[in-house]
DNA sequence: AATGAATGAGCCTTCATTCAT
DNA sequence: GATGAATGAAGGCTCATTCAT
């Protein structure tokens, strides 16, 4: 009991920190946030926050990797969460400007923080990257043996779909954005389809040109 | 005959420092490069480059603002090279792919290190962005009342244009690219067609279907 | 009996606590080693070492009185355990180099460390100190008296026995000494007498100057 | 003439600064030294300092290192001085009291404080001290092969000539000593080379016993 | 008695910037 | 204009010590 409890305070203690920490790398960036601002944040003293965590970088990295991890694993998820290619391409625009509007934060931080990172962590995240990449290039791969999707080297594909949204993403968390997201959603859907889809009949326009509904 | 020597000095000198400059932020990014770094690259006194430039900040600035400019009038002068709203669209992707192959330095600077710009040259940068969008909605605007484009919010035809051949180009930059630039070039070039193409018959693979132009 | 276990526990692990801080205070020094070094070292814990000793210091001067009433008493006991001064003072030279020898650390830690101790600890060693000049001086009176030394004042004496084994042990300690123990304890022993005693008659060589054995 | 100027500027700031972290770690040793006290006792800013060294261990190194070269050189020169051994030996003796009496400051660093320094300063000090310990060793086997000392190892040697006014010499440090320097030089002369003459003869007190010289 | 999480003063160092020459 | 020595605020981090459990 005492131990659940000393644990459950030291685990919760942690994420004050990584929260507080998230929210200030987010809004001044790695750099210009002083462990100072951490600790003010999290209302942890000095020590606390060393006692945690090994340095300033240590606990950018471990943010860095747990929001990675998440965001990366809703993608697969939301990619296999169907088995029609537009369908699943459409969850993945989805999923992801949902994840990246309930986290504001960590997409603040993930996508503009990289270049902080050190070597160390790059490593570490080179292994999730990999792993990441290989799933979506193989679903990929087996779509377009499918008849799915046209034939696009991985790079390009990846392009095609995430370039958009994370583009439109980069808009909204600036503030630069018009367009509502549940909107946004349907219009890069229907454009990524455009772009990945094996042949024109497939296109939207396409079905009233001769066939049925 | 000495004071255009000493001019000419002068903003020769005031190039080296520049050109340091971006080749330590490109590389470290803002935060991380120190003007020792800057001067020694520089081959300059840390007093000569404070006589040509007020702050770090303001030679970042300078530098931003340069690029951004340079980037910028290149997008544009792409747009208008052409009539056609489908080789407009081409024109501009290969523009900045090129762009940004040919000054990796630029790109990797404008592209990264936003966040570490203060209030003051975001200030400035507004306006030019604000022109820059403008003049491309104002095409853009344009082209569909033409018929030439799909009617789209100004946020989403940017995603949809220049999404994709940025996702590609940071592949670029950080080495995890396959597909050369030149072949980017063209697919990117035709995905985003399909995205922008007002129907589908204007589509590569409809034409075959029988119908039009 | 389970007091006494506990308190046979809480002796052994104060000895255990000494013990690990010696070696680190010898390999170290006072200021480089952290309490967490000792802690480790120790296997015993932050509040442990904080139950036994109330401070770093206090564990430091511990150890130096510790050390230092050892090496003393066998100074002095070496001095006595002789009534020949000539043979009393090669028992103590040969007393210290052994005590050196076989207490590597402890060695050291006396006579490296000294500046670093605090003015209270410094305190309690006059005391000890004196006390044990007072007696070596007393011996070195009794035997001046006796005309078995030569008179000589108690710094100058003292210089003159410690001096050469001190930096002797400073050599063997720092690896630079190429004599063996055994073999230096003859050679001070022999120099030892050459410069303490009373005529040269009584040096060794002198002997075969005309009298007998 | 201006650069002479600053040049000299330069250097007598970099003296200050020596004098200022010498008198510093004499009295409170390397590591209870800060930074601050040294930046203080100099009048110096921080930034001064690390203009001129690149830490504070560059500094306790360059102390180091030119006390010893100047108590080394001494050594060396006042064996040289005299030609007959007894009297290069006194001549050694009196040098280094002097030199410990008039830089107590030095003499303080430099003979407690060498367990302080790193790694890297040691390896320049081995060279130095080899060479001193090389010089010293040659000297005194001339001299041994010409009769005039005793055959005895160099660690032996040394521990016999510097052994004794090197722990006169931390009495007088630290305020033990009752002896005044100039008796003492006589006194551990003396003493010195009864340890140190080849035969008894060439003791001072055998002269009178008939025979010799 | 024991544990180890928490504390926070204080340290060394960095670095943008100023200014005398 | 140029130079580089000097400045000092501020930062990341260490570590002896305290204290709740």
């Amino acid at each position: 009991m005492t131990l659940k409890h000393t644990h459950a305070g030291t685990a919760a203690r942690r994420q004050d920190i990584l929260r507080a920490a998230l929210a200030c790398f987010a809004e001044l960036g790695f750099s210009r946030t002083t462990m100072t601002d951490i600790r003010r944040r999290a209302n942890a003293s000095t020590g606390s926050i060393y006692h945690l965590f090994t340095s300033k970088e240590d606990l950018a990295a471990a943010l860095y990797c747990e929001g990675i991890a998440d965001y990366q694993a809703g993608w697969i998820n939301a990619l296999e969460s169907r088995t029609n290619a537009r369908e699943a391409i459409r969850a993945v625009i989805a999923h992801c400007l949902e994840w990246i509007t309930n986290n504001e934060d960590w997409a603040r931080y993930l996508f503009s923080q990289r270049a902080a990172l050190s070597a160390a962590v790059e490593e570490r995240l080179r292994a999730a990257n990999e792993q990441f990449l290989g799933q979506a290039a193989k679903w990929f791969a087996s779509q377009v043996d499918a008849g799915q999707l046209r034939p696009l080297p991985p790079d390009i594909a990846n392009a095609l779909i995430a370039g958009p949204y994370l583009e439109y993403a980069r808009q909204v968390l600036s503030g630069r954005a018009e367009t509502p997201v549940d909107e946004a959603v349907g219009l890069l859907a229907e454009a990524a389809w455009r772009a990945l889809a094996p042949h024109p009949e497939a296109l939207p326009g396409c079905r009233k040109h001769g066939e049925n509904k």
